[in-house]
DNA sequence: ATTGAAACGACTAGAGA
DNA sequence: TCTCTAGTCGTTTCAAT
């Protein structure tokens, strides 16, 4: 995990365009950041290794592949020591239906970012996975109309 | 927006791969699929086509890049009609704390995934922009402590 | 639909500024 | 650090199956 690093703007430009486009060829990149494309590899590389760039990913159209449920959840749980933590982190790992998930603080203590294939898969999981595992005091559930906003995890100065 | 397309296995395995690594070469797409890289690049262009693609992007890691704080805000609406709705939905989308934004449905209208530089900007941001924009009823937010899991939008059997 | 060959273009190491 | 050059490798079209 690097601590700050010191970037310039043509890095900065650099994370920018593979945010917006990840697939883009360093040609491609080299053009639209202003420098020569060797250059350019090396510094994408070196955002890389400092783990700026944590990878790269495909964003999939959940419906158009038949996964119709979308939807977040927020636990509560009885004890928040960090063994029980880190105990319930290590649940959601085995979960497929669970995406992606948060530790947070405020009046839960995970959030979690689902997706299954229909509102009955959605709720068994939930009932018989979720809120009966150990530990777990409650769950609210927070189920998608639609996106409105996707863009990435971070923001840059147009 | 497409329906379900038909897929072959050959074609989830491509989502499967690209969703692991965007960025993966075609020849190396190919080889791992078990087809040859023509076919193989016609693929995934026809999936980008029918839009079970939506793009690629690069994940970079926030606070490395100084956005010290990650949080999801919940929002509750005064009015629910259609307008209203779209209206918010709208005003998301020239805040650039938030990053990405669902309309759900359940105890709140509208979740947020915020992203600022340090506490201090993300408050502000909740209290003059969030709570004071018309027809916003209840704010409720949950300050990220750590990422817990980070896959693909879609599971994948191994 | 796929494969295989071939032309094209991108990637990336090396040299020099 | 960059640019330029050149060789290697990946991409993409096309003919044939």
């Amino acid at each position: 995990m690097p601590l700050k690093a010191d970037l310039d703007a043509i890095d900065w430009k650099i994370l920018r365009e593979l945010q917006g486009d990840g697939r883009m060829t360093n040609v491609e990149l080299s053009s639209r950041v202003g420098i020569s494309a060797p250059p350019c590899l090396r510094r994408v590389r070196r955002l890389e290794e400092a783990g700026i760039i944590r990878g790269y990913r495909a964003l999939l159209n959940a419906p158009a592949l038949g996964m119709d449920v979308v939807a977040f959840c927020l636990i509560g749980l009885h004890h928040q020591a960090d063994a029980e933590l880190k105990t319930f982190a290590e649940r959601t790992r085995g979960w497929p239906i669970v995406r992606d998930a948060w530790m947070v603080s405020g009046e839960s203590d995970f959030l979690l970012h689902c997706v299954a294939s229909d509102l009955g898969t959605f709720q068994t999981f939930v009932i018989e996975q979720l809120a009966s595992a150990p530990n777990v005091d409650t769950v609210r559930t927070a189920l998608t109309i639609r996106r409105v906003k996707d863009e990435g995890l971070v923001a840059f100065p147009t």
